[in-house]
DNA sequence: TTCCCCGCTTTTGTTGACAATCCATCCTCA
DNA sequence: TGAGGATGGATTGTCAACAAAAGCGGGGAA
């Protein structure tokens, strides 16, 4: 299953759509994975030549970029890849906590059985995965990712979904790519995602928005540590 | 001084900057007045003549639009002006509900004795203009946004302003361009408004909230009658 | 020595032409 | 007569060359 994932991501990647959206993703990637590091100068030709298309797609690729805060433009002089500060991830874990214990809520009242019980079974596979990996890598980079992915789908509401997934779940993988996450931590996350599915399953919203906040808020004063230090603020 | 402000937006969207945001903010007016209808094609080659520039920058003006939700793309088979449907406004002002009341709770804690002091001026002018012009036309539409925008700006959440003033007002707006406004609808927001301010003031970060949220609700309860019945959902 | 101005280089913004794709229409054949 | 495919037109995607602006480095003057 991980490598029909990696083929499909590579098929994505390499022959789908437009040359503009092909590069959109390799950039999306690049500097979410770090690849591309924060605050990097996009220079338009030498990158149009390294990804073997002309400057056309790429500028609009990275119009699309800008629009998804990974990169911010100056007018005639140039794009650079977006730095994550102290406050921007500050900023975005305050609304994450909102939007996500809206989504939870959302859930609770919306979720059928089966997703319900679809559920179950990703934290199942989580668990096996973090027995495997001794609970170091997977879980924390893309499973929990996962998790609130679903969540969001779950709740119906289409913005929300959106702006979840296509907007603050790359900044907050970027953030953890930055920065090797407490070893400690998927373990008590795993038990918090316990939790709120039980609150879903139960169909208390409430309960479920109350801990899903908890468990953001919770996430953001691990990560809060582990940010490098800034000089300024 | 307002007409130092319309001179500045002349200014701005005449002749700043590159001709691809320039014709990005033309449009981004087009579609939200309306002057480009819902759903219509978008052609580039006869877009780009009628705006006297060239296909290039016109198709990133397009790309950024895209992130705005205000056009739909699919590729090779071109962009049309987002339609907006019940379900989509729906979900919007729900959104908008869990997002500013978070604004208006962050205005509480955050605000100075002298933002404060604007804010209630900024309730008086509007008062002036609903019995300037009857309470129909101004306050609805661009003095609402500019209560709400401020209350925002108040909120110190750059993620949260950008948000807000960039996606979700511009949804409102058009949301409001589509269906004329209940006349009544003025005074009883003014009234709310000050309720807000109210709070703020006493530092009731919950309270302001609350009647945020409440305010976004009704507000939804009364445009929701009035947008144009759809055949399907 | 330090500051400012001027010209050069680099990089971005813009354009028009070319290639690939899709859509609609019409023609053919069962 | 209807279905299916081919063909022509329209539209989008891509490219490489041109124009304009910003950053730079050197030289001269106070």
């Amino acid at each position: 299953m991980p490598e029909q994932t990696k083929k499909e991501n590579v098929v994505t990647l390499s022959d789908s759509g437009t040359l503009s959206d092909r590069v959109c993703n390799q950039l999306k990637e690049d500097i979410i994975t770090g690849r591309l590091e924060q605050g990097a100068k996009i220079k338009e030709e030498e990158l149009a030549r390294v990804h073997g298309i002309s400057r056309g797609p790429l500028r609009e690729a990275i119009r699309r970029l800008e629009g998804m805060h990974l990169v911010q433009r100056i007018p005639h002089a140039g794009a650079r890849v977006v730095t994550l500060t102290r406050k921007m991830m500050s900023d975005i874990y305050r609304v994450r906590e909102a939007l996500e214990g809206m989504s939870a809520r959302l859930a609770a009242e919306n979720m059928s059985a089966e997703e319900i019980e679809a559920l179950w079974e990703l934290l199942e596979s989580h668990e096996k995965n973090i027995e495997k990996t001794d609970g170091k890598v997977y879980f924390q980079r893309e499973g929990d990712v996962d998790f609130h992915f679903r969540i969001a789908q779950a709740s119906g509401n289409d913005w929300l979904i959106h702006h979840l997934s296509s907007e603050l779940y790359q900044l907050i993988r970027m953030c953890r790519y930055r920065s090797a996450l407490h070893p400690s931590r998927p373990v008590n996350a795993l038990a918090e995602h316990r939790h709120i599915v039980e609150a879903i399953a139960a169909g208390d919203g409430e309960l479920a928005e109350l801990l899903m906040r908890r468990h953001i808020s919770g996430a953001w004063q691990i990560v809060k540590d582990l940010l490098p230090r800034e000089s300024h603020d």
